[in-house]
DNA sequence: GAGATACCTTGATGGAAGTCAAATCTTACC
DNA sequence: GGTAAGATTTGACTTCCATCAAGGTATCTC
């Protein structure tokens, strides 16, 4: 156990290269929704052009984070949503006793940052698993914004509602799912999230390590590991490395299906 | 095993026994957020006494629960939240393929009725373990609310967000946590739950069987019932059916914090 | 209050996933 | 581009919890 912690320190040589998030705030970077290609995906779903226009004037600066960087660490305090415009992040509860657990990953569109809402705090830590970059969305905006367009604020309430809904889904994997369900589980998801953003739902590359997927599904990184090659040899798919494609989708459904 | 148990049970005899929800819709039992008892608990914390009183006039009708009833099903339209006023209740998440979990319980002040509104439509079902009592607060009328009473709209937002991180944590207990470790930390959790209501946070009655523990917990019901045997062996605690007295909460706590 | 039903306890046994270990492959970094 | 660190695969063995089974206790119904 060296550091699992993706430690902000590297050596830094020629140009200074950002260890820590980078804010861009030169205005003609700014994030704008109304041309935004996720706000079908996004908090803006179903607003109209006006709203949407007035929803601009609150999306803060744009953050680019290198792979490995954090977006924010548990213990900092809470100050803003973010949504995903490129790349994809996990969001690692960390428990007391030093405990912690992959509590999702984040693909563009998919808005992150509500863990902390409740108390002030962030309770999480969100790290990109590629270069990425985020929009910011400062909750106090959204909060005034949102008393005066009804409607994002129902899109703010229906969001957080679905965050509690994907959570439920999650406990039933865990609490009640055997390994192979749960892999099986996991891709169908992830084949399913790619395919609503227009890319391949067949053929995709993980960006996670076999440890943090069995961490995210309550499994050790050799249990993964045997269940790729189970699978690859059973036919459902094909595997190598972070490379996978799903050769068998109704075959992969079945398996989650299996007992009630 | 002498049943000391104080059951809520009442005959009931002569009257018609509802099994559906029973609606009270006489004025006089209008629920009053600010003369309740479990404001501080419940999502007015912290609001000006005006505010309160506008909170009175969207908190609906309060409705009855036989043990056993249902509040609502999985696939019923959501329209409220509703706030526990008195007993037990608890939340099953349904799957497609039948498999269901209970996702939490509730005891007075907590709030439920979230899932559904991701969707318009509920995705659990939430019962009554002992007879309870709710109040009902319509949706649209609390979101009118929120719109005109920013801490009102803050504490819903807080609420959500708490819930969310709860998840988390059932989360990281589902996946990473071994059987003992589980049940230490729900004993701990309604212990808690129990001294911030005023009751004793080291005796109580269990509302609920073994196997609804065990759903809880992803675990089987044999495996709740052995563990509830060891405890006492080791003397953790004294149990008797669903009477539980604690007998060393540092002895639980430390069976929770063992591996990081 | 008797009988039926649901709930709980305890034992014996098996299997799924964890642990430990070592070899191979990939990626990152000077 | 070479080397070190990290990630993945696979095997052998162990452990924890599920499963099956049976008897006991509490609770509900008539």
């Amino acid at each position: 156990m060296s550091s699992s912690v993706p430690r902000p320190a590297d050596p830094a040589t020629a140009e200074s290269p950002p260890r820590q998030a980078q804010v861009i705030s030169i205005r003609d970077l700014k994030s704008h929704c109304s041309s935004c290609t996720m706000r079908e995906l996004c908090l803006p779903v179903g607003l109209a052009p006006d709203d949407l226009k007035l929803l601009d004037t609150v999306v803060g600066s744009r953050v680019r984070l290198k792979k490995g960087e954090s977006l924010y660490r548990a213990g900092e305090s809470f100050a803003a949503l973010y949504a995903v415009r490129l790349g994809t992040l996990k969001t690692t509860v960390l428990a007391e006793d030093g405990r912690e657990q992959v509590a999702g990953y984040h693909l563009l569109g998919d808005i992150v940052g509500l863990d902390g809402l409740g108390t002030e705090r962030h309770g999480c830590e969100v790290v990109a698993l590629e270069d990425s970059e985020v929009c910011t969305i400062p909750f106090e905006n959204l909060e005034e914004l949102a008393r005066r367009i009804p409607p994002l604020q129902h899109n703010l309430h229906q969001f957080l509602a679905r965050e509690i809904s994907r959570d439920h889904s999650v406990m039933l994997l865990l609490g009640s799912m055997r390994a192979e369900e749960r892999l099986a589980t996991f891709l169908l998801n992830l084949s399913d999230r790619y395919r609503r953003r227009g890319y391949s739902s067949t053929e995709f590359v993980l960006r996670m390590t076999r440890e943090e997927i069995g961490s995210y599904l309550g499994l050790k990184l050799e249990t993964v590991s045997r269940l790729f090659s189970r699978f690859q040899d059973e036919g459902l798919l094909k595997v190598s490395g972070r490379n996978v494609k799903l050769t068998d989708l109704p075959a992969l459904k079945q398996i989650v299906g299996q007992r009630g």
